[in-house]
DNA sequence: ATGGATGCAAATAGTTTGCAGGTAA
DNA sequence: TTACCTGCAAACTATTTGCATCCAT
C-alpha cells in the first residue's frame, strides 16, 4: 500500500520534471521516496540524516533543492511554525487540517476544520480578499506533557 | 488619545522592569512610544529605520533585546509571515483576530474570528490538547491586487 | 557604586548560491 | 552532446552573543 502511494508519487514527479524539461536523478528518486513514506513533518535536517545513511555524499543544498522542487511539483507543502525551522509535508494530509503544536515536547496534531474553513472564506468574502492558502495554528501543550506536568506539582 | 494610551503602556513597561529589577531607559522609554504609537506589524529592521533618526547611534542588538522585552512584558507579540521575519504588534490588537497577507503587496488585513476560536476550543478539547496561542492566516489577494491583476489581462 | 543596558563587532543558524565536475536524456 | 544536477564551500540574512563601556538606580 505505501508503495502504491510512493510509486503514484514518484509518476507525478517524473511527469513535472518531464514538462519542466528536467531531470530524474537517483538522488531525486531516493528522496522523493524517503519522504513520501513516513507521514511526519520533515525539517531539512531531519530529512539530510535520514539520507545520508544510504547517499553518504549527499549535501545539504541538494535535499534544499529537491525539497523546493517538490513544493513546485504539488507533492509537499512548506510551513514554518514558531521555531523558524521550514518544513515538510506530503501534500496528500493537506487537505483541510490545521496543527497543535506542542510547546513542550513539540509534537505536532492534525485536525480537520471544514467547519472553521467555511467561517473563513466568508471573512475573505467580507475583506474581499481571495484567500489561496491558510494556516491555522494552535500552541499549547499536549494530554501527555499536561500530565506529566500535573503529576510534577503534587 | 494616542498619547494615553502610550503613556499606559509606557506605566505597564515600567512596572514590569521594576518587579524585575531592570532599568527604564532612554531608548526604551524611545522604543516603546515609537512601537505603540503607530498600528503596524513591525520588523526590527523597519522599526530600527525609523529610530535611527532620533538615536543615530543606536544597534539593531538593543531594538531586538528591547522587542524582546516587550514581549516578556506582555506589551507585544512576536508573529512569524511566510517571509521569515519576525513582526511585532501591539498587543491591544491581539485580541480575537486572525490576519490575511496578500502575496502581492505584502499587506496585512485583520479580522475577528470568535466563532473561529469557539471551533477551535472544540477541536482542542477532541484532542485533549490545552491551547495557549493561536494563529491563523490566510494567503492570498488583496482587493487592489485582483484589480490591478484584472486590468492587465485586458 | 554596582549591576543591568548599550553599541559594536563577531558569532550563529538556516538557507541560498557559484562553480567545477558529473550525468540523464 | 547538451544542459541540467550535484556536492562542496562560500555567501547571505535574520538574529544572538561577548565584551568593554556606560548609566539608571
Amino acid at each position: 500500500m505505501k508503495f502504491n502511494i510512493n510509486k503514484k508519487k514518484t509518476e507525478t514527479l517524473t511527469e513535472y520534471l518531464r514538462k519542466k524539461g528536467l531531470r530524474l536523478t537517483e538522488q531525486r528518486k531516493i528522496i522523493v521516496n524517503h519522504f513520501c513514506s513516513k507521514d511526519k513533518h520533515y525539517s531539512v535536517e531531519e530529512l539530510y540524516g535520514e539520507l545520508k545513511h544510504r547517499m553518504p555524499h549527499i549535501g545539504y543544498a541538494t535535499v534544499y533543492r529537491t525539497m523546493q522542487l517538490l513544493v513546485d511539483a504539488g507533492l509537499a507543502t512548506e510551513r514554518r511554525f514558531k521555531d523558524n525551522i521550514t518544513r515538510y509535508e506530503p501534500v496528500h494530509r493537506n487537505v483541510h487540517h490545521a496543527h497543535m503544536i506542542c510547546l513542550k515536547c513539540g509534537k505536532i496534531i492534525e485536525f480537520e476544520y471544514r467547519r472553521i474553513e467555511q467561517l473563513q472564506q466568508e471573512a475573505a468574502k467580507r475583506h474581499n480578499f481571495h484567500p489561496l492558502s491558510h494556516k491555522l495554528e494552535l500552541y499549547g501543550y499536549c494530554k501527555e506533557c499536561r500530565k506529566a506536568q500535573k503529576k510534577r506539582k503534587k
